[in-house]
DNA sequence: CCGATTGATTGACCGACATCAACTCACCAG
DNA sequence: CTGGTGAGTTGATGTCGGTCAATCAATCGG
């Protein structure tokens, strides 16, 4: 597997230039434009880009951890154990997203993340990110607002995962999917594809795989939803903002 | 209300000497003690100490973000609004624990902050606090470590709030007092204080406040737990941890 | 001392969601 | 083609926890 590669076989002297070669992400990702005080010195933390085959993984709890990962295309999935031994889905994360935030407290991963479909991430050196925020303050911004944008996230779902009932997470979700689907890649909204599994969804949702079924099949009926062969598209989505409360 | 001071009227010159006098945290406390590479000159991160009464607020719903908080003694909780409009306890911060970390993201306070109890606490002014980063490789590690550790706690919530059963999730919530009470204040085990009202932890645990009630006569009655006038004891821990799966 | 207010507890009832099961469909290997 | 596997759907049934209501306890100001 790619991602359990020994550190002496990463090459250590990538450029920028070749490791965002032909990368999707091109035109948001911090790392392919020089940042506001960077003078190229900051290139040394993209290890690699690497793909991550559909169903292979990134990285395993409790294993040390050395970087933070940006998706460049594709999706990812994070998941932990419960304590009577079954698997929940705690994040999905898409072209533009960072994963491997959770590790930082204590420099373990925490979850397991696996690719949801055929995926390429960009590896960031967590130690050379930081020894260049000691000196660019553009640098340090710009980490600290990813790791917020996450916290941010966390605490939303938080306060809706419980409150709300299944019919308003499902759609919720769908709502979300759609918008940072959209910024992401600036296609047209029509048409999406879906890029996990449903069952993941559920999970992720908190419900089994059965009622997130009926709520699709409710949403279908009421004109909220439109989902064929993993491609999704929201008819109404300001009815569908009104409901979940957006 | 004390929090809502114009900046003006801030003792810009607060000396680390003069804010943690007679601080209860004094001996965890990062800003009490110079850090590894500090020489004196983070002390003006250190805004002021003050009181907030119980039932008072630290600060409000978007707000613009300029000071994180750590509790020096007393309890805070953070609240938020839900679509429906009724109020969810987001999360609970007792001595040591740093507040404000959700408004990293875009700068403006995504919670309502109260005091539980009487309660002090120290405000820390963020943008110096950065500016001392890119000089203090330290301190950084400090803050990142914080924020991990905000992270990681808002993941852990995240995994059991809703996957776990009523009981379980409030003998964890009781565990999780404990262990954080105790270590931060080094006192016997034994006849801990609840520094928050029922209502909170019930709404905080995702349950209506008769559930709680319910649930805590069961575990009562079970010798899992002991709670008389605002004091709790945990009898058996190890089987009270197999129960939550810890 | 007294009502007023807020918090906590207990009981009866009910509904949303989980559980269990049967079934369809797509995909793949042989 | 056939059999196997895993994802997804649909239906029947059960239950955990929410809702509503009454009661009790604690706090506070007069």
């Amino acid at each position: 597997m790619k991602s359990s590669l020994a550190r002496s076989e990463w090459p250590v002297a990538v450029t920028t230039a070749r490791a965002c070669d032909g990368c999707g992400l091109v035109q948001r990702c911090f790392l392919a434009r020089p940042l506001p005080d960077d003078n190229g010195e900051c290139r040394d933390i993209v290890r690699r880009r690497y793909p991550i085959a559909r169903g292979e993984r990134l990285y395993r709890r409790n294993t040390p951890f050395t970087s933070l990962f940006q998706v460049c295309n594709g999706s990812l999935k994070t998941q932990r154990e419960t304590p009577e031994g079954d698997l929940v889905v705690t994040g999905f994360f898409l072209p533009g997203d960072v994963v491997g935030i959770d590790a930082l407290a204590d420099r373990q991963y925490q979850s397991d993340a696996y690719a949801n479909i055929d995926t390429e991430v960009c590896q960031l050196d967590f130690e050379r990110l930081l020894s260049h925020c000691t000196r660019k303050p553009g640098l340090n911004a710009w980490i600290i607002s990813i790791i917020g944008s996450y916290v941010r996230r966390k605490d939303c779902d938080l306060s809706w995962s419980c409150s709300l009932q299944t019919h308003q997470r499902v759609l919720r979700f769908f709502l979300d999917l759609h918008d940072r689907l959209t910024q992401s890649s600036q296609a047209p909204s029509s048409r999406l594809a879906l890029p996990m599994k449903k069952q993941d969804i559920a999970s992720y949702l908190h419900m089994t795989p059965e009622t997130l079924s009926r709520n699709l099949a409710q949403l279908r009926r009421q004109g909220l939803l439109q989902l064929h062969e993993n491609r999704f598209t929201l008819p109404d989505t300001t009815r569908a903002r009104a409901i979940t409360g957006l």
